[in-house]
Formats: structure tokens, C-alpha cells, sequence
DNA sequence: GATCTCACG
DNA sequence: ACGTACGTGAGATCG
């Protein structure tokens, strides 16, 4: 049987505008011309194309009058006008699509549904064909039959539904969709369908009566208020129906032949795209390195020949994204007038010959560590870039493809082994050198100049430093544990084969779902993709009901430990015996340093057990220090919300939790339990959060009204939090942004999306990141600090590792008092608050006895 | 490569 | 009616 792909146009092109278009500036290219639509749509397009590989192809759009409009004006109304923006892009995607070789139809006052479900009829008489729909439309799941399959677009990913996989989800047959779509409506297309009648009633109702028919046969065994619902609507029903039925009969020829893929017109694609500035689709077609990769550069062979102005930009190319594990690959320099190539073996030399002069480069920690040279340099385009929301990864490709310099990735280099790497080399310096001006115009536009130089300039210096010192480890401290784990993994996995029956993959989530949900029938569990959810939650709601379950999170406990931890750190050990992490700086979204390559911010700790991994964690000199901020969060919640009896309660050094436990019970804090003690903890980090009460119901396993309970009565006793939420939420909306205690900013385009899930998730954004970002800033200020004190004081110790609320210090013994007085100071003095800052500081032999 | 799960603050 | 707490990185499975 042949394949015949059939792609709902519409929806790609609005899925693709809408997508983007929230951000309030669209992708156009140097002529104007809106391009995001056609972007995302030509992705799909090749994607579509890459995974189904279809034989033939059709793309369908709806075109001109609409006959479901002119037989009931109420269809679709009050939906917004298509926008001018996307309007022009429309022709342009029959343009690309001929070009590509694609056929498309469309017909008035026909939509893509209907040549869709046309085309599909044709194929279903016609034993040769059958059919694949793409779409993220469900109303075109009515069209499934026996060899009629859709693949639904999710918004990310797919399911892919067949006449089995449906009926297995849904319970009906697929052509019920028409009657789901009859009793629950559609308010995208504003078919009204039966009033108070949602898909979970509605598909209760059909999955007895079978259809709508059926339904309204049986009317009078259909009892209390749905019956009335039914009754009362039963014109909006049967209206609804036809509207949702998709009309199978339009009167266009359909010769299959015609829709034959057979791949592009090279020549006219390529004009399409450049005329659209579609730079990465143009290396798509034509897998070569892009014609503007040829620059001219000087290649340097004695440092001699380099004269070169005071103000100059350099890069720095290593074989690997670890660059503690690269090596060199070479340098290139740009002045005003000319990039220079440096050889490896000259990078050293070359470094030091910038001494003096005013130097601008990309990941300047990179450098810094590889070369392990001293380079006083102010400005960090990658750490730039970052504070002015662009992209700014590991990769400078990412950042130059942005800023439209076509570059080949760093992957893609790296898997055509290095090939021209000289050329690519001078493009990232040059690239830097042209970009300086614009990047630093933006800095000072957005106000990040002095987060740049008073936080993030100084701290590259600072974690260049922790990189290169490394935390000494010890896998042997390991070993006994190792062995227990991998004989306890042994055990369960074998108590987990008799409890359930049979030998399967425990480790596998889909035939862990399936033995436990479908075989042994324990309980339910939400579908999701490929079977169901196992997580802890889910698998916790039924520890009671059967002992496999207490096993299978033991196995997951031990496997995770093993795996990630016991054996996957010693990979991460160097020739000194030290682990290298490499802290990424221009990641997070609220300021936070991330951990990588191995991540060291996520070692066990929470569990006793775990926690034993840190055993392996030794100092290189005596002993390890940590110093933690008590409740950082919560005090800088306590002083952006300038909230009194918060501020109070901290002023007071009181056990906050006690406190706020006490208050919403209404009781003495020596009355307080541990388990309301922890409840009002729960409360305090979903305000935090920007809570709901579901959220913090199914947290505390209560019920989503007395989770409520607390969230008011937490706001009664501090309303202060409550205006600080309203405030923040409402400044976001109007600035589009949020700012931390120190200025640094996060746009929120969530805020701005049509989507009310997206923009829940932006208002707790703007709720959070102030908090989380100010703490980053303290605890970034307070290393510098504390960098520069050891550095003053000549001390041996030396900073090797941040998580967040915590410094770690591989520290000398006779070093340890001062350390203290230095961290105390530091960190607890860096900024005035309305509210003490306070660390608490501890040492031991290894990671674990610090604690 | 996407998905699922789980480790941390 | 809908879905449901912020920010990360990594390993195993599966298609």
C-alpha cells in the first residue's frame, strides 16, 4: 500500500504565527516582510517530510467563503480577525510548497478539513492508498477508519492514532467525534454544543448510548439536570453536529498521480529562502558549509608578524564542549584591520601579548581555564549577550546565527571532524569584534551595565578559578556501597519478578505501566505518551494497596544512585584526581549558575543514604567547609515585600515555619507539630512559587479547600506577601518584565501569550524570580568577596564549588578561623537588608561531614 | 532525539 | 473547562 500524507495547511501556518507572534516583534527580514509564520511552517514541513516519508502529499488551506459561516452566522464569531501579518505570509507558503515539490488544494467555501476528509474517502475505496493526516486539529480525528490513521500534533510532539489506539483512549468510535464535538461544543470555533456538558460527560454519555441519536433515543433513562441540559439544547445539538461534521463530497479532481512527491526544484527553493533570509533552511538544502563562512584571515606563524591594534577581540577554539577535556584547536585574534590565525602551540604566547590592551571575547572562563593564563579582559560578549536575554550557550554559533552570521554548530563541526577549522576560527573573532558596539548599546539601553561589571565580569574570574581547583574525589571511598547497592538492586529486582509474575525491564517506564496498571491491575494512572505515568506521586497513591509498589521505588531509589552517582561520577575524575565541573553562568533564566559535565549541584542530600555519596568528596588540603544562607529566599521575600511581620520574625530570629504554623492555626508556636511545622513550610515555598490551591493540595496530600484554607489564612497574617504578589504581577504585565533587588532583568513573554496556561505559568514567573534571581545576586556578590578576602589574605583554601545557598571550600586547617570571620563577613554583610542575613558554617573531613 | 524519571536548591 | 509550584542536569529507554 502506498502512503498517502495529508497536511492540514491552516493549522501549521496559524500553529506556527501564533507561536511566536506573542512576542510582539516578529521575525521579518531585512525587507519588512513578516517571515515567523513561514519559518515554523517550512520546519514542519521538513519534519513532516523526514519522519513520514511520504510517497505522496498534499497540503490542504481553507480559501475564500466559508459555507458553515453562511448557513449559521454564529460560526466562528468572536473569533479574531486572521492577522495582515499572517495574511502576507499565506501566498508565500504555496510558494514554498511548489517550490518544494509539494501539492497543495484548496477550494471555496470549503475548509482544509473537508478536502482533507475528501481526499481521504477517495483513498479509503481505492485498495491501494492509504492515509496519514497531520494536524493539531482534533476534530479531524473523525476521519480515522481502518486505513486512515492521524498523527496529532501536540505542542510538543505528536500521537499518533489509529482505529485501535482511539477507541482505547477515547472509548467511542472515531466518527464520534462529530457527537463529542455536538454535547461539548468547541469555543475555538464557537460551536455552542449542549450548555454544561464538558468532554468527561459527554464522553460517558457516548460511551453508553454510542451516538448523539442514541442519546436523545434514551432521553428518559437519563436522569437529573444533564437530562434537562439535554433536553433544553437539543436544537444547539443537532446544529453543533452538522457543524462539526466534516463534509467529505467536495468537488475537486483527485488524481492521485498528482500528488507524487518527488523532491524540491533546488534552484527555486533557495531563491525563496534567501529572498525570506531563511539562513539555516539554506544549509539544509545544500549540506555544505554555507558560501559566507569564507573569510579572510592572516595565518600567523611566528608572533612576530602579529602588530596589532590596543583594542582587539580574540576566540579560543577547543575539540570539546568540556574544554577540561579538550584540547586546543587554535586562536584568532581581530583588530580593526585584519583577523589573525594562531596556531596552538602559539595561543599561550599570543595571550600574553594582549597584556594591556582592551580585550572583548566569547566564554572568557573557557580561555581562562584552558590557557590558565592571567587575561584581564572587561568584557565577555557571552556573558553580554546573556544579560540582554539572547541565547548565549556554550556554542558562540548559537548566538551568531541570532545576530544573523550564519555559523555552523559546534556539533556539526565536530562531526565533519574540524574541517576549514582555521576560516570558522577567524569568523567567531571577527564576529565578536563587529558585535561588541551592538551588544554593549543594548546593556546600557536595558540598564544591566552594572550587573555586568560589578557581578558577572568579576564572578568569570572567580568560577574560572573554582573550575580549575576541581573537587578532589575519592571513587575507593565508594566501593562498599557500590557493592551493597548493586546487591540490593539484585534482590528487589528478583522480589519484584515474584510479586508481579513475570521477568520484565524495571527500569523500563512503559513495561513497569503495563505490569502494574494493566496486569496486575493496582490502581489508575493518567495515560501519557507511550503508557503511563510511574513517577514517585503516582506510584505512592498505592504503596498501601500492594508491596510490589515499596519495591519498585526502592529500585528506582537504588538505581538512581548507582547509575547517576556511584558509577557515573568517576567518569568525571581527572588525571589529578579531581572532579571539574564547569559552571554555566549565561543559562538560567533567573540568574542562577548551573552545574555540567558532572552536574555538582544535584550530589544526594536530602536522603540519608544518598547523602553518603559525599563521603567520596574529600579536600586537597584538610578539610571541607561549607557555609550556607539560612532561609535566603524567604528573607528576601521578607524584604521585597517589605512585609512588617515577616520582617519582624526574622529581626526576632525566629523559627520561621513555627511561627507561620502557629499563626495559621491560630495556636502557640510550643503547641506547633512537626507536621504542621512542615505543612506550613509547604505553604511558605509554594508562595514562594506562586502557588494554587490544587498545587499545594496534591503537595500535602489534603484536599484542594483546605489547601486553600492555608493559603488565605497565610495571607491574613501576612498581607504583605499577598500586595507584594498582586504588585509584582501587575508591574509584569505593564513592563512585560521583572526585576531583581540589583536590577537584573527577565522578560516575561509568556505574559503576552493568548494561551492562559502560558500566561499562568509567565505571572508565576514574574512572582519567583525576583526572589530567586536577588538571591542569586547576593550569593554571586558574596563569592566575590570572599575570592577576593582569600586572595588579600594570602590563604591557601580555596573556593572550589557554589549550590545556590551554599559555598564550598577546600580549606587548610590553620586557615579555618579566618575563613570563618571571612565568610561571616562576606556573606552576611554583602548588602543591607531590612531583614539580617545569616550562614551557617560547618567543616569536616570530607563533603559529608560538613554538613 | 524525545520522553520519562529523579537528583539538587 | 482547563490544568495545576520556581529553577536546573543527567541516565535509561524507546522509536
Amino acid at each position: 500500500m502506498k502512503k498517502v500524507v495529508l497536511v492540514d495547511g491552516n493549522n501549521l501556518l496559524f500553529r506556527s504565527y501564533f507561536a511566536t507572534a506573542y512576542t510582539g516583534t516578529l521575525m521579518r527580514n531585512s525587507k519588512g516582510l513578516p517571515t515567523n509564520a513561514l519559518y515554523g511552517f517550512v520546519g514542519m514541513i521538513n519534519k513532516i517530510i523526514n519522519e513520514e516519508e511520504p510517497e505522496y502529499m498534499v497540503v490542504a488551506f481553507d480559501i475564500g467563503k466559508n459555507f458553515r459561516k453562511e448557513k449559521y452566522d454564529f460560526y466562528k464569531e468572536g473569533r479574531n480577525a486572521t492577522p495582515d501579518d499572517l495574511k502576507l505570509q499565506m501566498p508565500i507558503a504555496r510558494d514554498i510548497l511548489k517550490a518544494m515539490g509539494i501539492s497543495y488544494r484548496e477550494l471555496a467555501p470549503y475548509e482544509a478539513d473537508d478536502i482533507i476528509g475528501t481526499i481521504a474517502s477517495v483513498a479509503e475505496k481505492d485498495p491501494e492508498y492509504y492515509c496519514s493526516i497531520i494536524s493539531s486539529d482534533k476534530d479531524l480525528l473523525q476521519l480515522i477508519s481502518f486505513e486512515t490513521e492521524v498523527k496529532l500534533l501536540k505542542q510538543s510532539g505528536f500521537i499518533r492514532y489509529n482505529e485501535e489506539t482511539f477507541k482505547k483512549d477515547y472509548g467511542i468510535e472515531p466518527i464520534r467525534i462529530i457527537d463529542l464535538k455536538a454535547l461539548m461544543g468547541d469555543t475555538s470555533d464557537n460551536i455552542p454544543g449542549v450548555k454544561g456538558i464538558g468532554e468527561k460527560t459527554a464522553l460517558k454519555l457516548l460511551q453508553e448510548y454510542k451516538s448523539l441519536e442514541g442519546i436523545y433515543e434514551n432521553i428518559n433513562n437519563i436522569k437529573g439536570k444533564i437530562q434537562e441540559k439535554l433536553i433544553n439544547d437539543r436544537k444547539s445539538a443537532e446544529q453543533s453536529y452538522e457543524l462539526a461534521t466534516i463534509y467529505r463530497e467536495v468537488p475537486i479532481n483527485i488524481d492521485f498521480e498528482e500528488f507524487k512527491y518527488n523532491g524540491p526544484n533546488v534552484q527555486e527553493l533557495k531563491n525563496i529562502y534567501e529572498d525570506l533570509e531563511f539562513y539555516s533552511m539554506l544549509k539544509t538544502i545544500a549540506n555544505k558549509v554555507p558560501k559566507n563562512l569564507t573569510n579572510n584571515y592572516i595565518k600567523i606563524n611566528s608572533l612576530d608578524e602579529l602588530k596589532l591594534d590596543d583594542h582587539i577581540s580574540f576566540y579560543l577554539e577547543v575539540d570539546n564542549i568540556n574544554y577540561h577535556l579538550g584540547n586546543l584547536l587554535g586562536m584568532g585574534i581581530t583588530d580593526s584591520k585584519n583577523t589573525y590565525f594562531i596556531k596552538p602551540e602559539l595561543v599561550n604566547d599570543a595571550i600574553k601579548l594582549l597584556k594591556g590592551k582592551d580585550i572583548v571575547t566569547y566564554d572568557l572562563k573557557k580561555s581562562l581555564v584552558v590557557t590558565k593564563e592571567e587575561i584581564d579582559c572587561k568584557f565577555d560578549l557571552m556573558v553580554g549577550a546573556y544579560l540582554v536575554d539572547y541565547k548565549a550557550s556554550l556554542d558562540i554559533s548559537e548566538l551568531m546565527n541570532s545576530l544573523g552570521e550564519p555559523c555552523i554548530s559546534f556539533d556539526e563541526l565536530k562531526k565533519k571532524n574540524f574541517v576549514d577549522i582555521e576560516n570558522i576560527i577567524a569568523l567567531k573573532s571577527k564576529f565578536i569584534y563587529d558585535n561588541e558596539k551592538t551588544i554593549k548599546n543594548t546593556l546600557k539601553e536595558e540598564g544591566q551595565v552594572d550587573i555586568l561589571n560589578k557581578i558577572e565580569m568579576p564572578l568569570v574570574y572567580v568560577l574560572a578559578e573554582m573550575e580549575k581547583n576541581g573537587f578532589k574525589f575519592e571513587d575507593e571511598k565508594l566501593s562498599d556501597m557500590k557493592q551493597e547497592v548493586i546487591r540490593k538492586i539484585n534482590v528487589v529486582t528478583e522480589e519484584i519478578y515474584d510479586l508481579s509474575g513475570e521477568k520484565f525491564n524495571v527500569a523500563s517506564p512503559m513495561q513497569l505501566g503495563i505490569v502494574l496498571f494493566e496486569k496486575m491491575g493496582i490502581g489508575k494512572s493518567k495515560k501519557i505518551n507511550r503508557g503511563y505515568k510511574t513517577d514517585i506521586k503516582t506510584l505512592q497513591k498505592y504503596v498501601d494497596t500492594h508491596p510490589i509498589i515499596n519495591k519498585v521505588l526502592e529500585y528506582r531509589n537504588l538505581s538512581k544512585l548507582l547509575s547517576t552517582y556511584l558509577e557515573g561520577l568517576k567518569e568525571f575524575v581527572l588525571e589529578d584526581g579531581k572532579i571539574h565541573t564547569i559552571f554555566n553562568q549565561t543559562l538560567t533564566r533567573t540568574g542562577r549558575l548551573s552545574s555540567m559535565d558532572p552536574n555538582l549541584q544535584n550530589i544526594p542530600a536530602r536522603e540519608e543514604y544518598g547523602k553518603k555519596v559525599r563521603i567520596a568528596f574529600v579536600p586537597s588540603n584538610d578539610l571541607i567547609m561549607s557555609a550556607d544562607y539560612s532561609q535566603i529566599e524567604l528573607r528576601i521575600l521578607a524584604h521585597i515585600s517589605d512585609c512588617k511581620e515577616l520582617i519582624d520574625a526574622f529581626i526576632k530570629d525566629e523559627d520561621i515555619h513555627t511561627k507561620v504554623a502557629a499563626d495559621i492555626h491560630g495556636i502557640k508556636e510550643s503547641e506547633v507539630t512537626k507536621e504542621m511545622r512542615s505543612m506550613a513550610k509547604a505553604v511558605i515555598f509554594g508562595i514562594v512559587y506562586g502557588i494554587s490551591g490544587f498545587g499545594l493540595g496534591e503537595n500535602l496530600n489534603i484536599s484542594r479547600t483546605e489547601a486553600n484554607k492555608f493559603i488565605e489564612k497565610y495571607y491574613e497574617f501576612y498581607p504583605g506577601v499577598k500586595e507584594y504578589m498582586t504588585n509584582i504581577v501587575k508591574e509584569a504585565y505593564e513592563t512585560g518584565e521583572v526585576k531583581t533587588l540589583f536590577g537584573r532583568k527577565r522578560k516575561i513573554l509568556e505574559l503576552k501569550d493568548t494561551n492562559f496556561r502560558t500566561r499562568a505559568m509567565g505571572e508565576r514567573m514574574a512572582l519567583n524570580t525576583p526572589i530567586q534571581g536577588t538571591s542569586a545576586d547576593v550569593m554571586k556578590l558574596a563569592m566575590i568577596k570572599v575570592y577576593d578576602k582569600i586572595k588579600e589574605n594570602n590563604l591557601q583554601s580555596k573556593l572550589i564549588l557554589q549550590v545556590h545557598d551554599e559555598i564550598i571550600i577546600d580549606a587548610k586547617k590553620e586557615e579555618v578561623e579566618k575563613l570563618k570571620t571571612i565568610l561571616k563577613d562576606a556573606m552576611e554583610n554583602v548588602v543591607k537588608l531590612k531583614v539580617p542575613l545569616k550562614i551557617d558554617i560547618s567543616t569536616g573531613v570530607n563533603w559529608y561531614e560538613a554538613k
